[in-house]
DNA sequence: CCGGGAAATAGCGTATACATTATCATGAGG
DNA sequence: CCTCATGATAATGTATACGCTATTTCCCGG
């Protein structure tokens, strides 16, 4: 056997492994690497791809690919077709709202819990180091490093909040969202105002305010999501 | 060489099944079987089960059975141990609790985008009929059968607010609780609180009041989760 | 030139095979 | 009697086999 993956690049999730297959096991590999080439959008909503396809590409059998295939399945990201392959499930101005409305009311929630729970600085230090980097990356006007902080910032909130399915539930409808938010990247403003937002928040939560906490994410991620919704409607991308 | 996408699919499906398997597969039939006796209690949390043993008990080979528990797993009913088998994830108090914060800020957001479209008195007529059968089983005094109804209730809720991602999670959520909820069923009070929520709650609206469907029906699910949590920790059931 | 049916093909769903490896029992040594 | 090494056992993770059927191809009649 060949090893056709080699070191591949270190795109892993900064939180914990969920419900993630066995830490070394083909079927990780095997949902590691598909899910990486959803994310960066190798594999679009266009192209279907075949199980023996993948199988063939990652070097191993059908049976690990099928297995991650149904936990992608289940995340929302691709959608299995009988005879057809996997396929990308593409995000339409609809679809954006759905997933933005919950991540508003998961992280909302999150947000309250982390201030309600009157954290120390040092805590919270994941979510200054992330909101640093992102007035860096603006600064700087790199968009991708900016995306990049922001997502972490997003991630590190739902870990540091305490709810482990909260957190699991938000982060898997969150990288449905990914590609899109991607792609609309440089359709929209310059988010300075992410920047004011999350900087706000972290006043919130340091001051152990759980009301405001709530109150400026959940606004924080509904302009959001009118946003993102806009963009795809006025650039009629109905099927990113 | 073939064209990559002959026409592209004409329209999605507009009402698909979830993430499920494919209907009359083996593999359906496995996740139906395993999931109905997780959630009936056959299953327990003490008990290990392997593979091969399901397998044989459901007359199929291996294959479809792991397939089914991939599924059960990513849904956060069971876990995968690997050498012993699935075995279902138990509801301490703060899982509960979990749980509980979930759905209280899904099914309060379903609870205002359905008020918010304003639907008619026959669009929302499933879950009146639920709030009467609920009604009917308290005064006959048949626990089960309001237990059934008021998950009805809620079930009709989450599928009529017009969010499928929000109305999936929040199901897939709810349905880790369901052992958890028959089990103290008879360990609380006569849930007439349930039954007036739930009324409020489609006056609410029916007069297309988002605002006040949103906070009747996030008290109630915070008032359900203090209860629960309540009662699992006076109980000493910490692994339900 | 087009539509429709039969044959061919492909891809999947499921079963089975097999190597690996954790677990458990056994037994020797202290 | 207890501890630890060692081999037996069992269950899994992965690969392979195989039949079924949806899809496509091919051909023929219109």
């Amino acid at each position: 056997m060949k090893p056709p993956d080699p070191a591949a690049s270190p795109a892993t999730s900064p939180a914990a492994p969920p419900a993630t297959p066995q830490r070394g096991s083909l079927v990780e590999r095997a949902y590691r690497a598909i899910k990486r080439r959803i994310m960066d959008n190798t594999y679009t909503p266009d192209q279907q791809v075949l199980e023996q396809e993948l199988a063939l590409q990652l070097g191993m059998s059908r049976t690990p690919v099928r297995e991650a295939l149904i936990r992608l399945e289940r995340e929302g990201l691709v959608e299995i077709v009988p005879r057809r392959g996997m396929r990308v499930i593409p995000i339409s101005p609809d679809a954006m709202r759905e997933i933005y409305e919950v991540i508003t009311c998961l992280e909302a929630r999150a947000a309250e819990r982390l201030a309600a729970r009157k954290p120390t600085r040092a805590e919270i230090q994941p979510m200054i180091d992330d909101l640093e980097a992102m007035e860096r990356a603006l600064a700087e006007n790199d968009l991708e490093s900016w995306a990049a902080a922001d997502e972490g910032f997003h991630a590190h909130l739902l870990e540091l909040c305490g709810n482990r399915r909260l957190a699991l539930m938000a982060g898997t409808i969150a990288d449905q969202a990914h590609r899109a938010r991607m792609t609309t990247l440089r359709m929209r403003p310059l988010p300075r105002s992410s920047n004011r937002d999350h900087r706000a928040l972290i006043e919130a939560v340091l001051a152990g305010d759980a009301r405001r906490a709530y109150e400026i994410h959940h606004a924080h991620r509904s302009r959001a999501m009118e946003l993102l919704t806009e963009i795809l409607r006025r650039h009629k991308l109905s099927r990113l």
